[in-house]
DNA sequence: GTGTAAAATGAGTGAACGCTCACTTTTTAT
DNA sequence: ATAAAAAGTGAGCGTTCACTCATTTTACAC
């Protein structure tokens, strides 16, 4: 058996979903051409097609690994031990934190997604299973502040979800395309102020805090 | 002088813009062929280059006659003679009913021009400027409210600005994209909630609505 | 080493696209 | 009617691009 070891593999398809991402981020999906992604990534087009059999499906895959594991990441950074509050600030600063540091290049890459959605239905329900998931887990956060008090009765738990998702988008498209740096922090701060007027309003004999 | 009226030269121009931006909305603009809009149009490929010198720049002109024309109509919209929060509120409105029933097609030219960003500094610079503009206009809003004592004296109001447009564009993208009608009515009421109990909170004796 | 099968190469292929231009049609002034 | 000039046509040109395949190189078992 002269084949090569599936570490190597595995290692080979990484580096071309690397190269395309990078070439898809500076020129977009459909200006991108396969001979970009191999002069980029060092390796032949033959060899680009012996991992994936349309550049189309470079892109789906790039989608489905790297932008699709926004739900999953919040709940696993977000402990059940503190309070629907405080996850709620963490999935904004990790939000905020991903953007300017972590992952400065998946919100461009957000951005070629969103280009594509006209033309590709699989891109399109990629996205929006990204968007459900999301709204789900945050929902669920403010369902729970609901349900022990710690926010307003009639919060409505699924809109500020979709709310908070769509501005984070928002956010994203704009930050990918150059708003200034300034913006994201004072940004950061006055949501969360609406959103904790909202969901935690001075009714009680709360701290008032500022 | 045989040349034909300004008029109809104007209706034709027009003419091509409808039918470019119709096959944009269907296929995006790289995948939309001129050959596409000449069809649609029931022209020729030779009169359409009578009237713009290349495919990108009707995009462009799109961009600037359908697109930038946001902050003008919102001023337009809102009277003076209202409250600031009246204003705020009105834009909002504006915003969904637009959304929803009188322009529904310029949220799917806004994602069209957002995906070309990537790849035309000036669609990206078109972009900016109607994000600024924005802005500008609902920062200005709020700054109001602020000094007639309307609105708490502390609030940032680039920063909601910000956060009110992002949350537009983040909107429009989804809805482009098939969010659910009932999402908006909601995303509406919990928006203008959390929007109210920011600037203006029950603190001193205001009248407790809701 | 040597054999061998998988991995990689890259010139080539056919199709598609933006744009042109020699030509035809239409419009207006006389 | 006639002439002149602008408006409109669409086959064709040159280029680009996704993808193929005959051939070469590489990695491993023995």
């Amino acid at each position: 058996m002269p084949k090569v070891t599936e570490g190597h593999r595995e290692s080979r398809r990484q580096a071309i979903l690397d190269a395309a991402q990078e070439v898809f981020l500076g020129k977009g999906y459909q200006l991108a051409t396969v001979d970009d992604i191999a002069t980029k990534g060092g390796f032949s087009v033959g060899a680009l097609y012996r991992y994936f059999p349309t550049k189309s499906d470079i892109m789906l895959t790039l989608l489905e690994e790297r932008l699709s594991r926004g739900p999953e990441l919040l709940r696993r950074l977000t402990s059940d031990r503190e309070s629907p509050w405080e996850s709620l600030t963490r999935c904004v600063d990790i939000f905020v934190s991903a953007l300017r540091v972590r992952h400065p290049s998946t919100g461009r890459l957000l951005l070629v997604a969103w280009g594509e959605t006209l033309q590709d239905g699989t891109v399109r329900q990629g996205l929006q299973r990204r968007f459900g998931g999301l709204i789900e887990y945050l929902a669920s956060l403010v369902r729970q502040g609901v349900e022990t008090g710690d926010f307003r009765r009639d919060a409505d738990a699924t809109a500020v979800a979709a709310i908070l998702v769509s501005l984070a988008d928002g956010v994203t498209l704009y930050w990918s395309v150059g708003t200034p740096d300034v913006y994201l922090h004072d940004m950061r701060t006055a949501a969360l102020q609406m959103l904790k007027a909202y969901l935690k309003p001075p009714a009680a004999g709360e701290e008032p805090s500022t």
